[in-house]
RNA sequence: GGGCGGGUAGCUCAGUUGGGAGAGCGUCGGCCUUACAAGCCGAAGGUCACAGGUUCAAUUCCUGUUCCGCCUACCA
């Protein structure tokens, strides 16, 4: 029996921990009876914290791993952390720093023991957090990017990929956080704009008086300038290419070359080049083999050539230098101007572009299997619409740079000779040489880019390079379930890193989710102050609730919102179905549940239509979870589990269940309550455990193993279905009347119905009671078409029929004309707009058969209403 | 600069082949009807951003305008 008070407290640790014993989230690599079904995680931060993002994300997955597992399939739920390497190393270096000491105190071996025990003690509160939330992961598979394993993929992509000639170092320009002291990718950069300036800087010419001026946004990279560039045909300047001009304040000579990439309307038409902090400047250097001068460190410090600026941070040499530039007349004009500015993803610092020797993936030719395999519809993105932005960014792609300047992470593979500078690519460390055989080797200091490893998710954490029995039954997946902010960061390098080595596409669907918000519709920060924690929602509400709320606004597509007050609302859900099922607890003993269907002929029209919209509901569940549609799933089932099931099925039970007969409604009201929670189940799994283990019944273990409802031939009773639809509607009449006229549910009413049509009359005479007890109706007399309307009653229209309450004694006669009156009008304009549709020719004519009829069915409703409301006002006036 | 998404009831949002505008919350009125007051019954409330176009018919398709959000970009 089921307490009086529902409180997930109790409940869900206790059948999380059954769930485990019973080992019911683990997917065999050699059960060959069932077809697979795979979702591996997005590794969350192994130092992170769930946060809404990870809630959304992981419910979802939840949803459709627990839906399938139901449904027959061998689903296997992956789980595992990355490493995270920037975020770590900053976590642990902040830890350090608390404790006066730096990772350069420790060195770099001690400094990686020092994160291993930091994962150690911290690195598995996500994964507690998670089972919380009640994630159905396969635990015993738990991986992590620096595992073994991983590793060993790691280093076999990397050096398959240079061999092939795909990984290669080079020195380019790239970004370069001077606080994390390391290179990123270019989605690693933030791009924003801001309020800055625009300098012009006065160059003189070095032979002969003039001079040209130059517009910039970071006059301090003047002090690495090494030439001035202009369009080609910009006769403004033709003269002057090939001269020279003399570099303020640094007083060096530097040539004026033309160069095509030169806007001549921006600024005056001759722009700075700073080859080694700027990628255009960069890549201008090498069309014109001009000098590279580094004017700035790793840190952001000036350095040695940047003259008397050396050793200022780079915004103080902005400063120092605008005034110097002032104080010698050099500066012409400073004004306001938006410039955009690249801040580290991680720590929000400006970035650096930085003239360096970085590793690169080659990865145009990954791309193009990779835009291949969606474009062949092998990999479908869920919604479409991100297809294209997948496909304009794949199409774009430029190399990625892979090295980081970090301890914490891959080692890159690499040896570098010191006798012959030779570059040694390979799995395990060479013992010599291969070139000359007795240089020292020394390891490539760098790490890899944390997605680099990542990006080999889908394969690696299934033993891959071994061909396992994992690999060969999981892979590929078949949906991967992320937020769309991470496309291009993690699902384009996982289409593409695993088409390239397994041959394969590494999930068949992609869902992308959207981002959760505030109420207000902002995202996320903890600056702004407008986080809803996770943990903080599941202790006031339960588990349950908070994943009905996600998945109940996961709209496709759309940002979701979450707020406090939804997440109590969908409380009351739960409420609900545990008060339902207190209800159905209490009325179905005598039951046997395992002695099978009754027959058809027992069932009252009640259970005939409950059984019938169970059908509908069952098959709009499934229909939606196949489509990723998760606010529908939970809306389908919401609707039908409260206002058809509670609000109806219940109360028309109550005089089933008080009769001599009452086996078909106990055994309907079982059915149809057991559905439900199964129904339900991937959504809300714990309380639906919790009462599915009260139900009656053999051979039960858990509802987390039992079969998803599927729908039922021998439940569909579309036409009786109907008929119960007649009878609900005059219930609401007689309550709609009883409403408005503000007569107390307290009071006994008698009604007189019309029917025009005698079967239905007849039917309806031999299922009064319902209306008696759901309208709380003394007396149900029926009247035909030819009767005389009864005098002074309130009149409800409904499907054909008059619904009749006598008012007599019980109500103000005046007050029930004001409303027929409103009544009237209303219905008089709908039907003018009808008469109208159809008068008009072209429509009759042009519009599809089915929708003509269905006009003429409507505008024949209203007539009827309106000379209903008409007659019903004249008996009461008279 | 390019691209994408959005503007529907007081609030937050659904609305998939174009054919009588929906939900939840909130508001108002009435109910302790023996599962549930975390509840039940009823009601009010919208020129579907604006302007054109296609069509017999547009919240839905097309074009433009405007406002908001996001992604992306090597114009100093």
């Amino acid at each position: 029996m089921l307490e009086k008070e529902y409180d997930p407290k109790d409940i869900e640790q206790k059948w999380y921990d059954v769930w485990l014993e019973h080992n019911y989230f683990h997917a065999r690599d050699d059960d060959g009876s069932r077809k697979p079904y795979t979702i591996v995680i997005p590794p969350p931060n192994v130092t992170g914290v769930l946060h809404m993002g990870h809630a959304l994300n992981n419910t979802l997955q939840d949803v459709m791993i627990r839906f399938k597992r139901m449904d027959g399939y061998n689903a296997l739920w992956m789980p595992g952390t990355d490493h995270a390497g920037i975020a770590t190393q900053n976590v642990v270096e902040k830890y350090l720093a608390s404790q006066g000491r730096s990772r350069h105190d420790l060195g770099r071996e001690a400094f990686i023991e020092e994160v291993w025990k930091w994962r150690e003690k911290h690195g598995g509160l996500i994964i507690t957090q998670l089972k919380r939330l009640g994630a159905s992961c396969d635990w015993d598979r738990t991986r992590f990017t620096m595992d073994e394993g991983l590793s060993n993929a790691v280093k076999k992509v990397f050096v398959s990929l240079y061999e092939e000639g795909l990984i290669f170092r080079s020195d380019y320009i790239v970004n370069w956080c001077p606080r994390c002291h390391s290179a990123l990718s270019d989605l690693e950069v933030e791009h924003e704009e801001e309020d800055g300036h625009l300098w012009h800087i006065r160059y003189p010419y070095a032979e002969g008086s003039g001079e040209v001026i130059v517009a910039t946004t970071r006059p301090e990279t003047m002090l690495g300038d090494t030439c001035v560039a202009v369009n080609p045909s910009d006769e403004r300047y033709t003269d002057l290419v090939g001269k020279s001009v003399i570099l303020p304040v640094m007083n060096r000579r530097i040539p004026v070359i033309a160069d095509f990439m030169v806007d001549k309307e921006f600024g005056t038409g001759a722009v700075k080049i700073t080859p080694a902090h700027d990628l255009n400047d960069y890549e201008m250097s090498i069309r014109h083999n001009l000098d590279v001068v580094v004017i700035i460190d790793e840190s952001g410090i000036m350095n040695e050539n940047a003259g008397p600026y050396q050793g200022m941070d780079r915004f103080d040499c902005r400063e120092a230098l605008e005034k110097d530039l002032q104080d010698q007349g050099y500066l012409v004009d400073k004004t306001p101007y938006r410039v955009p500015v690249g801040k580290c993803y991680r720590c929000k610092s400006v970035i650096e572009p930085y003239l360096s020797k970085q590793w690169f993936v080659k990865v145009r030719p990954l791309a193009e299997a990779a835009i291949k395999a969606v474009e062949e519809g092998r990999t479908r993105i869920v919604p479409k619409q991100w297809e294209k932005v997948y496909y304009e960014w794949m199409h774009n792609i430029r190399d990625w740079c892979i090295s980081r300047q970090i301890w914490w992470g891959h080692r890159i593979p690499a040896w570098y000779c010191d006798a012959c500078d030779e570059i040694i690519v390979s799995e395990n460390e060479p013992a010599a040489c291969t070139r000359c055989k007795n240089g020292t080797l020394r390891q490539e200091t760098d790490v890899l880019d944390t997605w680099f490893s990542s990006g080999l998710w889908p394969f690696s954490t299934m033993g891959w390079p071994d061909q396992t029995p994992a690999l060969k039954t999981f892979y590929p997946t078949d949906v991967l379930i992320t937020g769309f902010d991470i496309l291009f960061f993690w699902v384009a390098r996982m289409m593409m890193l695993g088409i390239k080595f397994m041959g394969e596409v590494p999930f068949r669907d992609v869902y992308l989710h959207a981002l959760v918000r505030d109420e207000q519709g902002q995202k996320m920060s903890k600056s702004k102050g407008n986080i809803v924690d996770p943990i903080t929602e599941m202790d006031k509400y339960g588990a349950d609730a908070f994943r009905f709320a996600l998945t109940a606004f996961a709209a496709m597509g759309r940002d979701v919102r979450i707020s406090d007050k939804r997440v109590q609302g969908y409380r009351f859900f739960i409420n609900k179905i545990w008060n339902a099922g207190r209800f159905v607890l209490a009325n179905i003993e005598g039951l046997d549940p395992d002695r099978g269907a009754l027959d058809s002929a027992a069932l009252s029209i009640a259970d005939k239509w409950i059984l019938t919209e169970l059908n509908r509901t069952i098959a709009g569940a499934r229909a939606a979870f196949e489509d990723y549609r998760f606010n529908e799933a939970a809306d389908i089932l919401y609707q039908f589990t409260w206002h058809t099931f509670c609000d109806w099925y219940i109360e028309l039970s109550k005089p089933m269940l008080a009769g001599e007969d009452s086996l078909s409604a106990k055994w309907v009201l079982y059915t149809v309550f057991k559905a439900i929670l199964e129904l339900l189940h991937p959504i809300i799994p714990f309380v639906t455990e919790e009462i599915w283990q009260c139900l009656p019944g053999q051979g039960k273990d858990s509802i987390v193993i039992t079969s998803y409802p599927r729908e039922r031939k021998e439940f569909d009773y579309s036409a009786d279905a109907e008929l119960m639809g007649t009878i609900i509607e005059v219930i609401s009449g007689v309550r709609s009347i009883r409403g408005e006229t503000g007569i107390s549910p307290s009071v006994q009413l008698d009604v007189v119905i019309r029917v025009a049509n005698p079967e239905v009359q007849s039917l309806l005479g031999l299922n009064r009671v319902y209306i008696k007890e759901l309208a709380r109706v003394r007396e149900v007399v029926f009247i035909t078409g030819t009767d005389q309307h009864p005098k002074r009653c309130a009149l409800a229209v409904r499907k054909g029929l008059e619904v009749y309450v006598p008012l007599e004694g019980v109500v103000d006669i005046e007050k029930e004309m004001e409303r027929l009156d409103k009544q009237k009008a209303k219905v008089h304009k709908e039907l003018e707009d009808k008469r109208k549709k159809l008068s008009n020719r072209n429509f009759v004519e042009k519009a599809k058969k089915d929708v003509v009829e269905e006009q003429m069915r409507l505008r024949d409703e209203l007539e009827f209403e309106l000379k209903s409301l008409q007659k019903a006002h004249e008996l009461l006036a008279g």
